[in-house]
DNA sequence: GTCTATAGAGCGATAGAC
DNA sequence: GTCTATCGCTCTATAGAC
């Protein structure tokens, strides 16, 4: 360890806000979380979330920022890995880069399950700030997933595609979003808290819906052309 | 019609508050919603929620009663409908008959659109009502058709078809709760406010998802007898 | 940097006139 | 039934002491 100096950045007031407020945006949403809630879990004033953030939007923008391009960056460089083999990326391995790192858990920053949860509330709220803020990073990691996956099904037209990576996020959202509830409806059967059974069962499921033949065949845009619109 | 009589129940005052609650709440959740939004949205007083309903939460919990029941009838009718035919009913018709109510628009009292949506937003919003009035209800459904599924997917263990419906949901919530967005995203091309199209491009992902082998084989229940703990 | 104290607005709910 | 008026509370944000 880096010692005082990596623990105290860590424990500063500034990320223990962060993290607080990260935890307590995923569970009951921006307007349902007060800045003294997030002040309070942190133990310091509520004041200094105004001194660190400018205001509570700030704070939410800044946990948001904290997680989008790393998030991102590890969906990137894992799909680059998995196209580097010889054949390219099936498409269990194009699922497994985009979903992977959004389940991920870990003690420090770099898990991002508690932002898939957040990322889900607040696609829900439509905020304006998700329309705002959330459009610029996406863009660029979407198409890149969007063309991967039409190499992976080179018979489906882009419109396929599209309806198909938008189950895929839903998919990916609710289950990232109700884990205890997951937990108590199967009688713990299920356990979303896992990421390796999370993939194990949502990775065949995806990928065999990906694959289902066009529901209406032949008429549709060759595809490949298209995806410039994305 | 029925003249005037049916005329004044659906202009009344509390049926206003009622549409105009299950529209906002459908938009904005139920913290990002006032009773004075409600009202405003209505034409009438603040008070009258009050008046009628108690207090928000009794209107909120009306807004969810006047769906939650016919919803789950119509599901359930339909799904009688489809076993009734000879071979009984396809993994596609048990589909059917899960989604398309869900995605119903009507100008009356009998499209769950709007419901649909207040669904999915309250679910991530994780208020003590959804965990308390919801589960009373839709119990009786989801399991109707968790059997079904099962009927039609015979070697798929109980857990195997859990995770499927959590992902079914998933992918109905987020359908239903990001119309616009959808459109935004797809440049017009994919319009989930059409309901035929919408069941068109859902039913086939969903059923070869469903169909896929088992991530673990054999060594799992057989299926059946285990659905008695859900 | 961190705190106290408070301004200013909006909220849910209610009392009471009509 | 529907309204006005208002209470009591919580929220965000800020001013200013330390």
């Amino acid at each position: 360890m880096q010692d005082s100096e990596a623990r105290q950045a860590f424990d500063g007031t500034r990320q223990k806000l962060l993290s607080s407020a990260e935890r307590l945006f995923a569970e009951r949403g921006y307007t349902g979380v007060s800045v003294r809630d997030v002040a309070g879990m942190a133990g310091v004033n509520s004041a200094l979330v105004a001194y660190y953030f400018g205001n509570k939007r700030g704070l939410l923008s800044a946990v948001y920022l904290r997680h989008c391009l790393p998030l991102n960056q590890e969906r990137i460089h894992l799909l680059q890995k998995y196209e580097a083999t010889p054949g390219g990326a099936s498409l269990e391995q194009v699922l497994d880069a985009f979903l992977r790192p959004s389940l991920a858990v870990s003690p420090g920053n770099d898990g991002h399950a508690d932002y898939t949860r957040l990322r889900a509330i607040l696609s829900c709220e439509n905020s304006e700030l998700l329309n705002e803020v959330i459009a610029e990073h996406t863009g660029v990691a979407a198409s890149a997933f969007l063309a991967a996956f039409s190499r992976c099904l080179p018979y489906l037209s882009s419109k396929e595609i599209l309806w198909r990576f938008h189950f895929l996020i839903g998919t990916l959202y609710h289950t990232g979003s109700h884990v205890s509830r997951m937990v108590v409806l199967s009688g713990g059967v299920c356990n979303p808290g896992d990421v390796e059974e999370t993939l194990k069962q949502m990775i065949p499921f995806l990928a065999a819906g990906f694959r289902a033949s066009a529901p209406e065949s032949g008429t549709e845009a060759p595809l490949a052309q298209k995806l410039q619109a994305v």
